[in-house]
DNA sequence: AATTTAATACCAAACGAATGTATGTATGTC
DNA sequence: GACATACATACATTCGTTTGGTATTAAATT
C-alpha cells in the first residue's frame, strides 16, 4: 500500500486519532508514534507528507473541533428567534455537545497541557467571538440587546465559559461554580446582554452538582 | 571550582538567567545549554542540583517573579488608605513596574509561549487573586465596596488585565484598548468595586498611545 | 489507446537536538 | 577524618523531523 486514492481519509483518521490522544494523555504526552501506533498501518512517512509538524496537527484540530460541532451553524436561519434568543439556544447546544465530551470531564489538566490551553484561547478568539459577535450584532438591530460593548462582549464570553469556569484551571465545588455562572449573569445582565435566564441557570446547576457527585 | 560556599547564590543567578533568556527567547526556545552558556563557568550539572527539571526552573520563576516585586506588600500598612484607595495604588504601582518591564513590550508572544502563558495564568490565581481578595474583604469591612462577589471579582481582576488586556494575545490597537479598559471600569462599577478611577484610566490611555506610535 | 511524465501518498531508516541521568570529584562542615 | 554538598563530565534516551526511496494514480503526450 503505498498510495491511497483518497488522502482525505487519511488526513481525518490522524487528526481522529490525535484528538482522542492528546485529550487522553495530553498534547505533550502523546507522541508522534502513539499517534502512528494507532493508525493501522500507516507511519511517520505518512504523517510528515499531510502535516508539516506536530504542532500543526494542533492547530488544526483546534479548528476542526469547532468546525465538526459548530453550534451556531445549528441556529443560523432560524426565523423564529431574536438575537438574544439565538445566544441564549447556543449556549443550550453547546451544553448539551459539552457535557458528554472528554474536555469537560477534566480527563486533563489544561494547565498542565500548555499548548492545548493556548490553542483553546486562540480558537475562541479567532472562530467562536465572531460568531458571537454576529449575534449580538443581530440582537442589538432586533432590539433585543443593548450595549455599546459589542465586540468586548464577544470576546469575553468564551474566555470566561471555557477558561474561568473550566475546573481544571480554576478549581471550584459545584456550590462555588455557581456562583461563578451567577456572576456571569449579572455581569452580562448589566452590561445590556440577559444571556443567562432561569432555564440556563437551572441546567447548569444541575449539571455542576451532578459532575460534583460523580467524584 | 567544585562548590561554592553559599549555593543559593548560584540557584539566583541560574533563575536570573532562565528569566532574561525565557522572557526573550521563550520558554521552548531556550534550551538547558542555552542558559549553562550564560551562567559563566557553571555547567549542566550545577542546574540539574538544583532543580530537577527545566519545568521547575519555570515554575519557581513564576513565584520569584511576583515576590520580587509586589505590589501588595508595598501598601499593606498604609493606613490613610482605604480598601478601594490600596486596590487603585496597586493598580498604579503595577502599571508603573510593568510599563518598563519585557513582558508589556511584547517581546514574545504568549501564545506561541504556551508554558508561560500557563504558568502566568496559574501565579494569577494561585498568588495574586487572594492578595486581590483580602484587599476587597477590607474594602468591604471599611464600607468602600459593596459586593457579594469578592471571590469572583479577586480571580477575574488579573485574568483580565494580565490575559485579556494583553495585546499579544488579544491583539489590539490603542482605541480599542482603550474600549476594553473602559469596559473593564464599566463592569467593575456595576459589580460594586469602582476600581477604575479617572486617573487610572487616563493614565492607562496615554500609555496605551505611546506604545502604539513607538511601533 | 498506449505510453510517457509528473506529481502524490506513502514507507523505512537515520539524524540531530535537547532533556535528563549516572558517575566521579573537589570542597566545605561537623 | 567522615560525610554531605555542590558541582563537573560523559553518556543515554527520547522524540521531532529529515531524507531518500518506491509504488500508485492522474495528467500529458503521442
Amino acid at each position: 500500500m503505498a498510495r491511497n486514492k483518497y488522502p482525505e481519509v487519511t488526513v481525518e483518521k490522524i487528526l481522529e486519532v490525535a484528538q482522542r490522544l492528546f485529550l487522553e494523555k495530553g498534547y505533550d504526552g502523546t507522541t508522534i508514534q502513539d499517534i502512528v501506533n494507532e493508525l493501522g498501518g500507516l507511519t511517520k512517512g505518512a504523517i510528515y507528507h499531510h502535516f508539516k509538524s506536530k504542532e500543526e496537527i494542533m492547530d488544526a484540530l483546534g479548528d476542526k473541533m469547532f468546525f465538526d460541532n459548530n453550534p451556531f451553524s445549528a441556529i443560523k436561519q432560524r426565523k423564529d428567534l431574536n438575537g438574544l434568543q439565538k445566544m441564549r439556544e447556543v449556549v443550550k447546544i453547546n451544553h448539551a455537545d459539552t457535557s458528554r465530551t472528554e474536555i469537560s470531564r477534566q480527563s486533563i489538566s489544561l494547565l498542565k497541557n500548555p499548548r492545548i490551553l493556548a490553542g483553546m484561547i486562540d480558537t475562541d478568539r479567532r472562530l467562536i467571538a465572531p460568531f458571537w459577535l454576529e449575534l449580538i450584532e443581530e440582537g442589538k438591530r432586533d432590539g433585543s440587546i443593548h450595549t455599546s460593548y459589542a465586540k468586548e462582549l464577544s470576546e469575553l464570553l468564551p474566555l470566561l465559559t471555557n477558561l474561568w469556569l473550566a475546573p481544571s484551571v480554576y478549581p471550584a465545588s459545584a456550590i462555588e461554580m455557581f456562583r461563578k455562572l451567577s456572576f456571569v449573569r449579572d455581569m452580562f445582565d448589566n452590561m445590556g446582554v440577559p444571556l443567562i435566564d432561569d432555564e440556563i441557570l437551572d441546567i447548569a446547576k444541575r449539571f455542576f452538582e451532578q459532575i460534583e457527585t460523580e467524584n
